[in-house]
DNA sequence: ACGGTTCAAGCACGTTCGTGCTAAGAAGAT
DNA sequence: ATCTTCTTAGCACGAACGTGCTTGAACCGT
């Protein structure tokens, strides 16, 4: 065996420069040279270990989904816990919520890179594998916990699948409007619309919604 | 003079041609070159309408800003003109609601190219300014809309501003996950959240959390 | 001591990009 | 017919990109 190095670290440092650069500069700044810099290497280092530029994305994008979605099963684990309904309950579920925005540093790297990729996964065809399985991810979490959070645990499907996606949309546009218009739109405006949105999900449809939807 | 030559309207082409060049390839690829071969011209050309490659860009996201506030503010008259409760003017708010999805070809070119200006514009200083006018037109027309449709005509600000955003947010995810997802966010389902997220407007706030929000 | 494997670094090639600059053509004004 | 000005087109340069390939250096098992 050559030189000791934990090749699974390196790859990891390497990421790490890779989200900081998206972050900072965007994914079309994401290049093999700007990597190497940021990371401390030369290119042919970095392509030691990432065969290709599409390798190398890739993978950033399968560790950033991974994280997130850790991230979401532990909080979702907290709140699964607790007694639906108490206090520490639904503080767990604003807590599990604020993992989608970028409210410290560390989330909002995430978060960026996030977004990048998934864009960039219209366009890209070797980002659509982990595009879909981060949307699977999510939606999953998310769909539990609306099933946990409606009033009838969720009997109706169709109304089910409507009030994850209505969640799943509002995250995603508090995250966007959070990145994007970060004057507009501060920590304590997301928490007002999560918490005005769980009330909302909470109360009883109007029946007379639910018939139409039916027809 | 020489060869009459409609320049506004030729600027315009330009910008069609990048419209549809950032639909099918992303902005990245919105390169001179690019935008010319679409256009049926040679690079000189857009360079004789377009001082550089910013300048295009800019214009291009200006012209979309000012499609879509066009289109806001036309369905938003309608909303206006009708009587509040009636079933022409719930179709009218859907309508207006509607103008944010990519629900046709028309809509679906613009609402790739507002998301891939709105996130660049987080990197490049120089589509900042349309961006901030970009998010205060919408903004405008949400902000009346829900002070229309609120039961208390929105005389409490503060929740004014998060039911606003509320509804910002849920159009904007709607729309992210309608051109991301479009496997999984049918049309269908993005009416159907969307009147879901209506129901939850009118009905009135829980005190409680009011008065949290308050202290 | 030494061969083999792994790591780090760099060169070179072809492509694409924005942009400064030049030049030919087209048409109204004189 | 000539001049002027707008229009269209193209060349050339430097910069940045991905990638195939080569070159040392480091290190471990034998």
């Amino acid at each position: 065996m050559p030189k000791i190095v934990d090749a699974e670290a390196r790859r990891l440092e390497v990421v790490e420069a890779v989200f900081r650069i998206i972050a900072t500069d965007g994914l079309e700044r994401a290049s093999l040279r700007e990597v190497a810099d940021e990371a401390g290497l030369a290119v042919g280092s970095v392509r030691h270990y990432f065969a290709s530029s599409d390798e190398l994305l890739v993978h950033s994008f399968g560790v950033v989904v991974d994280r997130i979605a850790g991230r979401l099963e532990d909080a979702f684990a907290v709140v699964d816990s607790l007694e639906p309904g108490s206090t520490e309950h639904d503080a767990a579920v604003l807590t599990l919520l604020g993992q989608f925005l970028p409210l410290d540093e560390e989330l909002a790297v995430d978060a960026c890179v996030w977004m990048a990729f998934r864009h960039a996964a219209r366009i890209r065809p070797v980002l659509e594998k982990e595009a879909a399985r981060s949307h699977r991810a999510v939606a999953a979490v998310v769909g539990r916990l609306v099933m946990r959070l409606m009033p009838d645990g969720g009997s109706v499907q169709e109304h089910l699948v409507t009030e994850a996606e209505r969640l799943l949309a509002t995250l995603d546009g508090l995250c966007m409007h959070a990145l994007l218009q970060p004057e507009w739109m501060t920590a304590e405006v997301c928490r007002d619309v999560l918490t005005a949105h769980l009330d909302t999900l909470v109360a009883p449809p109007s029946t007379v919604n639910v018939k139409a939807h039916r027809e």
